[in-house]
DNA sequence: CGGGAACTTGAAATACCTCAATGATAGTGG
DNA sequence: CCACTATCATTGAGGTATTTCAAGTTCCCG
């Protein structure tokens, strides 16, 4: 795994080639929720221009570390982040994983430094967005820090998927249809798709033993809940997948 | 426990007695940090003409309920808010302690509804700032936009005091701690204070039966750790209570 | 003083973890 | 192309922390 680090470096030559920058954008998320959103014409262009594409990152480039100083969130393109911490006795966290569409590194402007690492675990494309310049253009424009408020209060007590009191089952399902409904939401099938990560990240981010992650998916599949090979998933049974995931989703 | 709902109610004779507005707020943690921002004088008084100061709240009243409008954020000048969410097992859920200080609604922008309950554990004096006017105010105020940017930023992804993966003390010891350091932010003794919350509250938050909580308590007790009498705690030997909730807080 | 809630305490049940070994997969170099 | 290795995933057996169930106790408020 390479431990060099992304994303710190500002890649001032994306910004040249103005049209293609255009036309990758419009496939941002980031940019694309601002404009649908009523912004005008104008108002778009100067979100652009601060905008840098940075990427293809390879699985294992780390977009920031712990402790580096904070200067830009990112909204992921296409590809996983995978955000995490490292335990003092050395043992990995897992945060979190961030799909496309998604904004990473918003937890960082409260000290000005990432309070956690974020890695890439495919071929990742980003967009990186000055924090200080975004700012300064959402005072400019109320519908930009609308959005980003919105964007921050969203990720504001997310629902705790690893809470004592839900059994290994009902957590895993919880994950899979929030996978699902992620990769729905960006054009993605919710039936089928691939864990990018590995049953090790899965089951430090659900807070269990691999050994479990492995037995909760293998008795999924003997139940006819989902059919998986290897990292590839295909959902069978969707509502009594859901109604496992209810207990932890609550809708 | 009254079922009134406090909050949405608009007050404005609280704005009409301007002395009194102002002596209060100098004791209000959020103007008070708006104001070591730098911010003029003048900014502070249109920040000051869209406080509205509510309560006194009796144990048991609520702030706001979940599904309510958005409107507003609040911050604690007194006493103590819980947040919660019903189950749809009719069971509830813990989210958070508030105490003074602290700024609750914060994860009602996304879609503007609060996600959960807010009520009052003993009595609450609280300030409450129209989120529209203050939104409006912070694109004419950078420090003020800055601020909720970071009050925000601080709440996402807290880390999960109930992770599966710590014991039962650790937790408990993180819960003690944790309460200890933010009254000692507030000037209150670090050392000695209050639970306002029952043993089921605290149990429900940490996602443990009520009943681990009192043995953990318990043993704390006859460890020397802490010495508690019904709801009142005293931390003995806080170094080694610390070093208990290492393991949950890593710092 | 009585009634009810909150809290404590004990014994049994259980879901999950740990430990340990085996099986699959992909990447590597001969 | 095929062993070879490393990593990841699976499977089983036993142990344990915490829950659950059930019974007391204390405290508080009318």
């Amino acid at each position: 795994m390479s431990s060099r680090v992304i994303f710190p470096r500002t890649d001032a030559s994306v910004l040249a080639d103005d049209g293609d920058t255009l036309s990758f954008c419009s496939t941002c998320a980031f940019s694309q929720a601002c404009l649908s959103e009523g912004m005008d014409k104008a108002a778009l262009m100067d979100l652009h221009v601060l905008v840098e594409h940075v990427g293809p990152l390879q699985a294992g480039e780390h977009v920031f570390r712990e402790g580096d100083a904070f200067g830009a969130i990112a909204a992921v393109r296409a590809g996983t982040v995978k955000t995490y911490q490292i335990d003092r006795d050395g043992h990995e966290q897992v945060l979190g994983f961030h799909l496309p569409g998604e904004v990473i590194g918003l937890n960082a402007i409260h000290d000005e430094r990432y309070p956690c690492n974020a890695v890439a675990l495919d071929t990742v494309m980003l967009c990186r967005f000055s924090f200080p310049r975004i700012a300064l253009l959402a005072s400019r424009l109320p519908n930009l820090q609308q959005h980003l408020f919105r964007l921050m209060s969203r990720d504001i007590g997310v629902a705790s998927l690893f809470a004592r009191d839900n059994t290994a089952d009902e957590r895993m399902a919880a994950f899979l249809i929030g996978l699902s409904r992620r990769l729905a939401a960006r054009g993605f099938s919710p039936r089928r798709f691939q864990l990018t990560m590995s049953r090790t990240d899965i089951a430090n981010y659900l807070r269990q033993a691999p050994e479990t992650v492995s037995r909760v998916l293998r008795r999924f599949e003997s139940d006819g809940l989902v059919h998986i090979k290897q990292r590839d998933v295909e959902i069978i049974d969707l509502p009594r997948l859901e109604a496992l995931a209810l207990a932890v989703l609550r809708d």
